[in-house]
RNA sequence: GCGCCAGUAGCUCAGUCGGAUAGAGCAACGGCCUUCUAAGCCGUCGGCCGAGGGUUCGAAUCCUUCCUGGCGCGCCA
């Protein structure tokens, strides 16, 4: 980050004396092969025609420039058809081992967020049975994504969408009640659609032990509303500890019930209405969704006089950017995907641009062990719950498992390989580094080394070696990647870093040792530097709500 | 039929707002523990980036036509 946004402003000088802007695609990143320096450069190429320039040309003279304007540039090089290849001094690339000491649990945060309120939305599952591994994968990428949001300067709020109404709440209290009856002894016929799962037989359990047999006595319906309200908060407060256990909190619990309860569905409706975008047809009411770019337009309340789910979500979504959201961002199954262009049109209608509503779709899970499949369905009462698979692979492999895909596609969860300590799975790689230094320091501890208490330059000076400058510049882009992944969305490029930072950290250890090097100053020096790695690598765990352990 | 996503090494996947010779792990093979954790390190092998066409100084990346796989297209939720 450091080195970006010194050459950025170096560059944007001389732009400055011309009276130009930066050139919208103009970019300056590390480049794949280290022989072209530490950062490479279009910014000739692109910036050559407006000044009637030839590339080449261009480049050769913001090279002489660039040199005599800062001394932390060591080479700066023209190469092809006019990249400029930039190479900073040891001494610059040494002053990020005291940058990480400084900020320690800040470094990687950053200000692109500008403050700005986003809220992510995410596992929102309907409470009629514990969550699944599909359901976990969403909980860790949106956890993951409010964390690496915050972490960019964002003001983010979590919430979890409790739809609490409708005919799924029904058919959990009819399943509940089923089950309740043939308890006792009732002959019961099995109702259609309805849950079948052991958890139901759990629930009609627990039931008797509050109320013995005394809802066989009730009208029916009394009944139904009794299963209903007890099934409902039991698997709720299952689904909250579940989550927590998973490290997962939602800062809003979020009721579709209270929604409608309040009349919010219908406020909406009626504004819709009175807007001209609502209107009565075949004795339902209708969502002109179509001129907002949906493929039709989409039933609010069907001609029954309930209404759909769209109608809440339409209500719900306006209830989120009336609470003052700039963008908010729901997280769904991908096997959703079809319903995005219909609340996008409806978040149009709202009033609100497409783009403040950011879907993210979270991919299926294929849930194995050994290479075998494991079927899964809630209706059909077979899979394994997210608490399950938590209790026998941990949290951590878990959670680190789930960012090592991009949400987007679909990821095999073998049961026997999330458990594997190997490569296979390199949530171990990546803690094992951090426990590495750890260790490391205990001993320096045993030994009457204690760690120098600053980073002096002068401390610093014998990091030289090629792994030195290998790590301090791997070291130094972790702003970088933790801003693109806020910027992107897509907190799985953390742990494809960590991996990086390990394997370098490994390298090292391996190469350089560091309580037994040559002299007292270099010993002092490299332990800062595992320092600076340490904190890092916890850092960007922490982004993943994975722990850095001090022993393995 | 229409739409969304995917197709990169034997396997699992990064890279996809155009950049230089396409990366990693696993697997296979060969090395490294009297010295800070071998859950590690080093090396070798491995590619027509699904196929064709286009755009340009430059394409895995953008456009287009196909092929293959997953998912979705209700007054279901």
């Amino acid at each position: 980050m450091r080195a970006v946004t010194r050459l950025k402003s170096l560059l944007n000088a001389v732009l400055a004396e011309k009276g130009l802007d930066w050139p919208e695609k103009a970019n300056i990143e590390p480049p794949k092969d280290k022989k072209f320096g530490d950062l490479a450069t279009n910014f000739a190429m692109i910036a050559a025609k407006p000044l009637g320039l030839k590339p080449r040309e261009l480049a050769e003279s913001l090279q002489k420039s660039l040199l005599a304007k800062d001394p932390s540039l060591e080479k700066v090089e023209v190469a092809g058809p006019g990249f400029l290849n930039v190479t900073f001094s040891p001494a610059f690339w040494r002053e990020t081992v005291t940058e990480i000491l400084e900020q320690k649990e800040r470094y990687g945060t950053s200000g692109i967020g500008k403050g700005r309120k986003i809220q992510v939305e995410f596992v929102s599952a309907n409470p009629t049975g514990p969550l699944h591994i599909g359901h976990g994968r969403g909980a860790a990428v949106g956890d993951c994504l409010a964390r690496t949001l915050r972490a960019a300067g964002y003001d983010v709020s979590t919430e979890y969408y409790i739809n609490d109404a409708g005919r799924q709440m029904r058919l959990l209290g009819l399943s509940t009640w089923t089950r309740y009856q043939e308890l006792h002894g009732v002959a019961v016929t099995y109702p259609e659609d309805w849950y079948k799962g052991e958890y139901i037989i759990d629930l009609a359990k627990d039931l008797t032990a509050l109320h013995g047999k005394t809802l066989l006595d009730m009208p029916e319906a009394e009944a139904l509303a009794v299963c209903q309200s007890f099934s409902m908060n039991a698997i709720l407060e299952g689904i909250k500890k579940d989550l927590r256990d998973f490290r997962v909190e939602h800062e809003v619990w979020f009721s579709e019930k209270s929604l409608v309860e309040a009349g919010a569905v219908e406020r909406t409706l009626g504004d819709l209405k009175e807007r001209g975008l609502a209107y009565d047809k075949d004795g339902a009411l209708w969502f002109a969704t179509e001129q907002f770019g949906d493929d039709k337009d989409r039933v609010l309340r069907k001609s029954t006089g309930e209404l759909t789910y769209f109608a809440s979500d339409i209500a719900y979504h306006d209830d989120k950017f009336k609470r003052g959201f700039d963008v908010t961002v729901d997280i769904w199954g991908a096997d959703h995907h079809g319903y995005i262009p219909r609340m996008q049109a409806g978040v149009e209608a709202l009033g609100k641009s497409r783009d403040s509503l950011r879907v993210i779709l979270v991919q299926l899970v294929n849930l194995m062990r050994g290479g075998e499949q494991i079927a899964m369905s809630t209706r059909a009462g077979q899979f394994e719950t997210l608490a399950d698979v938590v209790a026998e692979v941990g949290v951590d492999a878990a959670r680190f498992m789930f960012m090592s895909r991009k949400s987007d596609s679909p990821l095999d969860f073998d049961l026997e390989l999330v458990k594997e300590k190997s490569m296979d799975n390199p949530v171990y790689y990546v803690q094992y580094a951090h426990a590495r230094i750890s260790s490391l320091f205990a001993k320096a501890a045993e030994r009457g080394t204690p760690l120098a208490a600053e980073a002096a330059p002068e401390t610093l000076a014998g990091l030289d070696t090629p792994e030195d400058l290998d790590l301090l510049r791997l070291l130094e882009q972790f702003p970088d990647v933790t801003a693109q992944a806020a910027q992107f969305f897509s907190p799985h490029a953390i742990s494809y870093y960590l991996r990086d930072l390990a394997g370098q950290l490994h390298r090292y250890y391996a190469a350089n040792p560091v309580l037994t090097a040559e002299t007292p100053g270099l010993i002092q020096a490299r332990m800062l530097l595992l320092k600076a790695v340490a904190v890092t690598l916890r850092n960007g765990l922490a982004l993943l709500g994975v722990e850095a352990p001090e022993k393995m």
